[in-house]
DNA sequence: GCGACTTTGTGCGTGTGTTCACAAAGGCTT
DNA sequence: AAGCCTTTGTGAACACACGCACAAAGTCGC
């Protein structure tokens, strides 16, 4: 829009770009491998419970449900942490793994939104085994606050701020109703919470710096459903039309019927 | 391993990639733009809910989180559903959207595990809402099973193959400890499910032609950790070390402490 | 009926992620 | 102590994804 009025279109438009890039690939390990650290970690842990010392790429790879080369590669990233011909010791990879993701030291959660969703969340292990705890829970909804759930006693959403303050909440889990959902995540980010974890299902705007991940079970529902699709009567050409095109009315003219289709 | 012995060792293995290439891009919408298109319904709907009855992809890109570009890229690959100058009809994107994931059909779920994830998920609107029935729940605790949950019954897991097949279930959504979670897998597979959604944290391991899909909270809190930690002391350089390496010992040679810094 | 304006659909350059394949490196055996 | 065997770490090729920028295409006003 104001950009082909203020400067000359040309085609080297490269500027702004490398700036982004240098600065973002600094220290930066891949967002893929970091993705893919706390499974590594998962299956450290399983066989370090087994009592098992050391473990190669091919093994470890095995257990995380990957590629070899691709693990090596991402624990590359981390330093060369392996011994060649040996493989990893386990003890010191969970260490070395662990210490990359923060998990050396606690992280203070809190929950938003009690209904049956955060009290699923409230009661779940894997919160407190690793490295995070939760110290708060805080609904809207008076009949439910004050309620005791998993030691925790429920607080009023009105308690946000002083929650997130004083107990230094460094991670929000937004589970209310998507109605609540940007109101709450704009309280939290307000306070302070830089890290929020969304089970709502809407999308969060936040300012640069905040980082969002989402759960949504209704996403993941339907692209299971579209290669269940696919599986079903699709391309592997078994079913009648080999080349499922729009067959139907050729342009957006009359559109009262689809609705039918999807909500009935 | 064999590759070496059989072929002689040239440059060019280029032959099998290709063929597998060719297979996959045979008629398929990219992965990415899959896992958006819930995303882009879902704004749809919403535009719906408020009455409007064109988008340009501007507003809609805008709406739900992506570029305008991206999404218009998206679009693309359904058919050429805009009007150039307009925009999109909303009820048709909704329709062509619905129809390409595979929600003009119902899917049919079952729930194994009601724990206290188990028991949200049941409750959870976003199920029944658009083309997913729960049909079933199952657990294999005989304290649970003839509870009534959101309407159902529980039932034994030793039913699990009957409800699979008697109902027409394609979808096992799998809410049980880590312990059970593959055991179960292997069951829902042989009964004929070729779709998981998996909440259990481990690595699910399935036969060919069958979709996994992972909720893993654990592994996305352990994301926001590395990324908080990053904003904290990481490549800001604002704290001590500017270059973070490995500081104590050389080499994986004694282990035992490192342990002690994670689990306590 | 025509021109100006808006917005789509996409070609293209770029960056990120994945995989193969192999040299370098270390331990183990003899 | 020398060579063999295993396994890491990584260069290079390939595949995927992203976003800009623009031509094509259609609408709307006059």
């Amino acid at each position: 829009m104001f950009r082909s009025a203020s400067s000359p279109p040309k085609k080297q438009a490269v500027t702004p770009r490398q700036i982004r890039t240098r600065e973002r690939a600094d220290r930066g390990i891949p967002e893929a491998t970091v993705a893919r650290l706390p499974v590594y970690l998962r299956a450290l842990h399983s066989l370090q419970d087994r009592g098992i010392a050391t473990v190669s790429s091919e093994e470890l790879a095995t257990a995380a449900g990957v590629n070899s080369a691709k693990l090596r590669k991402d624990l590359s990233h981390l330093g060369s942490y392996g011994t060649r011909g040996v493989g990893y010791e386990v003890e010191y990879l969970v260490y070395q793994i662990s210490r990359e993701l923060g998990l050396t030291q606690d992280w203070v959660v809190a929950i938003i939104g009690v209904g049956n969703l955060g009290r699923a969340l409230a009661g779940y292990g894997g919160f407190a085994s690793r490295g995070f705890r939760v110290a708060g829970l805080l609904d809207a909804d008076a009949g439910i606050v004050g309620a005791h759930i998993c030691g925790l006693t429920v607080e009023h959403i009105d308690e946000l701020e002083t929650v997130i303050k004083d107990r230094g909440v460094s991670i929000a889990v937004i589970a209310t109703p998507a109605g609540a959902a940007q109101v709450v995540c704009d309280r939290v980010v307000a306070a302070g919470v830089t890290s929020v974890l969304n089970f709502a299902p809407v999308v969060l705007t936040v300012p640069e710096g905040v980082d969002v991940r989402k759960v949504d079970l209704s996403i993941e529902l339907q692209i299971l459903a579209f290669h269940e699709q696919r599986k079903a009567g699709g391309p592997m050409g078994d079913q009648a039309e080999p080349e499922y095109e729009v067959l139907e009315g050729d342009g957006p003219s009359d559109g009262a019927q689809y609705i039918e289709a999807v909500d009935a």
